[in-house]
RNA sequence: GGGAGCGUGGUGGAAUGGUAGACACAAGGCACUUAAAAUGCCUCGGCCCAAAAGGCUGUGAGGGUUCAAAUCCCUCCGUUCCCACCA
């Protein structure tokens, strides 16, 4: 009968068992309470690392917990197929992107059932098949009907050797082509925006309504969108050209003393006289030689040239001088700024260095501040002074402060008004990249843009292409793809050759799961409206500010269209930390060695026999760390794999993959394993009139790892205390002596159900083994009785001046003078308050009771 | 520079105002065994005492609040992440 716990055989088999038997199915009963779980999805790079084992195995816990308490739930899988790497292996190898793409989703796809998640597979999608992406392209023709998508000329990273597009990630460090190494440049081309900016302040303010999300994460997206209150305040040139500029500091006018504009700005030609001209054309080349990095590099020593112009500040009439300079960005306000030295490092460091008056214009208290032995700017607060209307007021934001005051005066007096902008830009979709979804419209000579009609979508990409790596885009080299009649008035026309952003994809792929076979429409609302919002979201926080503020913004347009009736995708989010793994540095060669070729007692090099400094990477992005989740579920289990990495730290901290402690999760399986193995087919005595001691005892025990591992589970999921009481309770079952005893039998099957949805296998096996049919995932997540967590005895700790000195049995719920009776016969009261003067008694129920004396 | 977080035994971690170190890993010892593996049992923050009993001390450092602080407040140190010449 006893038998060895063998998981190399009994996975396969209840996982075969399970897919005939549909076991995950979705159940679709309105009648129970649905709950949505969903990981975030995985580009199909070949091979599964451990971040994605810990990510999915999260949500596949929670899944099945949700199941067994009895609510229906969606727990989908698929697949963000479209991007760069697969462009990149059919350089390298010759294969095209989609088949090298689908052999992927192949090949992970069976990584991921070899884990036991219990994903209902009728609801994959993969975001490179015409199913999906024919709609990614009605999608994107909803927002060009909503007037959200447009077209404006920016900047791409272009190589001049192989004449082709480079995304950012293709640019070393150095600005140049990873491929040809040559210097990249900057092109400017038409390109597809989304008008994110317009949903900017809702985007904002709805993160109020998101309790379930890590404030963070909440913070991060507040700090991207970046909204900042100020005034718009309009300088004037000696020309009587017009200078707007942006500032969130408007009381401090007074105290601007020049100007400085980006080398960029459209009037710097305008402003400068002739004799300037050399110096600024100078610096001009010179700042758009620099490189992105250099120029946003910390510590940058402050340059700039005079233009050689004055402006009038609007406040008080002073000439100013204009300068520019390349801290000043045309991307961001008006790529002019007023400079207010005194108050403004940046301004007050490039003063010095060009010698330009600093006048202070907000005085604190202490201390006494004289603007020509200023040291640094001073941006704390204090009292107007040197301000005109303003003099005398608190230098601040709130109401009756400087700052709202400045934009009342200049309202009153027509010199600016108040302005609200956002750091958050609009979303630059385009990519002049072939494998990703066809933006779906047709330029025709006659009409312009013309979208392609939702009856003739998808855009298909052709697929049996073969790519250089050279050139543009594949799809513009197609003539039989590239050219068609336009849809409006039947002239030949072209379509768009660049495709969307993979962003794009991921941003809807969520309502699509509720109904990813509909060949119909993009989902049926009421489906869609059932299923969402997703309940429950579990993904790396390196995706906290894009992919979930784009998400956010799809959801919300789509509601705003009418398709949805929630705004909001995610009630929960859960951000799960990295997974790295152990490998040792050699600091003189700064190579990277795995950690399965050195000694761990004592690391050494393998070659040259330094001694190694021990660190950890990152599991995706290191190649030397050897830990694949293949082989780790080859030599334990999925199911060791599973509960080692939910064991090993709490969801939301970064973990370390250290083969040494999986043996310890082996382990406990095993214990499970022949604590049921002996149980099973055991005779249990009849349920006797009163329990005794020891049963009641482990009653208690197993109710109370019951109890405390569903509220582990219901608040923050605390996987890894969960288990402990589950070891805990594993612990208590193999101390007790009356195996034949009924409480004894309630114990293992606790015990097998509880542990069920962190380790699927083993406990589906063992459930079989116990002598039952229905399988142990269709059970009741078992409740806990109230009455058996009742304790007759509770400990009592006797304080002395807080110090502790003893701790007494006594019966549980006295009332404080009854605890404090108990406390003063105790060893330790008869010892210590002796001839002592008691000057104050702390009860606390059932806890302690704490003796002051002198 | 701005924002957020973290700092507890040899290690991962537990404890969110009330017995610090749950539950594990590693280590050491013992039993079983011809032996090994597996398994079971014991010890395991530091210091004092020959040992036990016992005592003192201990959650990055310093201070504060409280009968009571890993937990709350202030200052500093270290560290991680995010953002950043953002007007």
């Amino acid at each position: 009968m006893e038998s060895r716990y063998n998981p190399a055989s009994i996975e396969p088999q209840w996982q075969q068992v399970w897919a005939e038997q549909k076991l995950d199915k979705t159940l679709e009963a309105r009648d129970l309470p649905k709950f949505y779980a969903l990981s975030m999805f995985p580009y199909p790079s070949g091979n599964l690392h451990m971040g994605h084992v810990r990510n999915y195995t999260i949500t596949d816990v929670i899944a099945r917990v949700y199941r067994m308490r009895g609510y229906r739930v969606l727990h989908p899988m698929g697949w963000d197929a479209f991007g760069l790497p697969a462009e990149n292996a059919a350089i390298d190898r010759g294969v095209p992107p989609a088949k090298w793409t689908y052999a992927n989703i192949a090949n992970m796809r069976a990584q991921l059932q070899r884990l036991g998640l219990s994903y209902d597979w009728d609801h994959e999608v993969a975001t490179c098949s015409p199913d999906y992406y024919r709609w990614t392209q009605w999608i994107f023709l909803q927002f060009l009907q909503a007037g959200l998508a447009y077209r404006k000329e920016a900047t791409v990273n272009w190589d001049p050797i192989d004449q082709t597009v480079l995304a950012n990630e293709q640019v070393d460090s150095e600005g140049r082509s990873w491929r040809s190494g040559a210097k990249v440049e900057k092109r400017l081309l038409r390109q597809w925006f989304l008008k994110i900016t317009d949903y900017a302040e809702r985007l904002l303010n709805d993160l109020d309504q998101l309790p379930g999300w890590p404030e963070r994460v909440k913070l991060m997206q507040e700090n991207w969108i970046g909204k900042s209150t100020g005034a718009q305040v309009v300088f004037k040139t000696e020309a009587g050209d017009e200078l707007p500029v942006f500032t969130t500091r408007p009381d401090t006018l007074w105290g601007a003393t020049f100007m400085v504009l980006s080398p960029e700005h459209p009037l710097v030609a305008k402003l400068t006289p002739p004799e300037q001209a050399d110096a600024i054309q100078a610096y001009q080349t010179a700042a758009a030689a620099k490189s992105e990095i250099d120029r946003t590099a910390e510590d940058q020593e402050k340059t700039g040239v005079w233009t050689g112009s004055y402006a009038v500040n609007p406040v008080n009439g002073e000439p100013i001088p204009i300068w520019i300079a390349d801290y000043v960005l045309m991307g961001y306000g008006t790529g002019a700024i007023m400079a207010v030295p005194a108050h403004d490092q940046r301004d007050f460091e490039f003063a010095r260095k060009f010698k330009l008056p600093i006048r202070l214009v907000v005085q604190p208290a202490d201390p006494t501040l004289d603007a020509d032995t200023l040291s640094a700017a001073w941006s704390q607060g204090g009292v107007l002074v040197n301000s005109g209307p303003l003099d005398g007021l608190p230098a601040g934001k709130g109401a009756g402060q400087s700052v709202e005051a400045a934009i009342q005066w200049l309202e009153a007096n027509g010199k600016g008004q108040r302005m609200i902008t956002y750091r958050l830009r609009d979303w630059l979709i385009s990519r002049q990249r072939y494998w990703g979804a066809p933006i779906p419209v047709i330029h025709c000579p006659n009409c312009g843009v013309v979208p392609v009609p939702e009856a003739d979508l998808p855009v298909s990409l052709p697929e049996n292409i073969e790519l250089s790596g050279r050139g543009a885009s594949p799809l513009t080299q197609l003539a039989d793809w590239l050219t068609v009649p336009c849809p409006t008035c039947g002239t030949m026309a072209q379509r768009e050759t660049d495709t969307m952003d993979t962003f794009i994809d991921s941003s809807w792929y969520f309502l699509r799961y509720a109904d990813a076979q509909n060949q119909a429409q993009v989902f049926d609302p009421t489906k869609v409206n059932d299923w969402l919002p997703v309940d429950q979201y579990v993904g790396g926080v390196e995706h906290a500010i894009l992919h979930l503020l784009y998400s956010r913004f799809f959801t919300k347009v789509l509601h705003d269209r009418g398709l949805l009736n929630f705004d909001e995708p995610f009630l929960r989010l859960l951000t799960q930390g990295m997974v790295q793994g152990l490998t040792y540095f050699n600091p003189r060669t700064g190579r990277w060695i795995a950690s399965d070729q050195v000694n761990r007692e004592d690391p050494k090099d393998p070659e040259t026999g330094e001694a190694l400094e021990v660190a950890y990477k990152t599991m995706s992005k290191s190649k030397h760390n050897g830990v694949a989740p293949g082989e780790v579920i080859e030599k334990y289990g999925a199911d060791t794999a599973r509960m080692f990495i939910l064991f090993k730290a709490p969801p939301e901290k970064d973990l370390e993959w250290d083969e040494a402690d999986v043996e310890g999760q082996f382990r406990f399986l095993n214990r499970v394993w022949r604590l049921v193995h002996e149980f099973a087919g055991r005779s249990v005595n009849p349920m006797a009139a009163a329990l005794t001691k020891p049963e009641k005892d482990l009653r208690r025990a197993i109710h109370t790892a019951i109890q405390e591992s569903s509220e582990d589970m219901q608040e923050g999921y605390q996987f890894n205390t969960a288990i402990s009481e589950f070891m805990k309770l594993s612990n208590a079952l193999n101390d007790f002596a009356d195996k034949a005893s009924p409480v004894y039998a309630e114990g293992i099957t606790t015990l097998v159900k509880l542990l069920a949805p962190f380790a699927p296998h083993i406990t589906e096996e063992l459930w079989q083994i116990l002598g039952n049919a229905e399988s142990v995932h269709r059970q009741a997540w078992p409740q806990a009785d109230p009455t058996a967590l009742v304790v007759d005895e509770v400990p009592l700790v006797i304080q002395i001046n807080s110090k502790n000195r003893e701790v007494i049995q006594i019966p549980a719920g006295l009332d404080k003078e009854a605890q404090e009776q108990y406390a003063r016969q105790s060893e330790a009261a008869q010892k210590y308050l002796e001839g002592k003067q008691i000057k104050k008694v702390v009860v606390v129920p059932n806890k302690l009771v704490n003796f002051v004396v002198v």
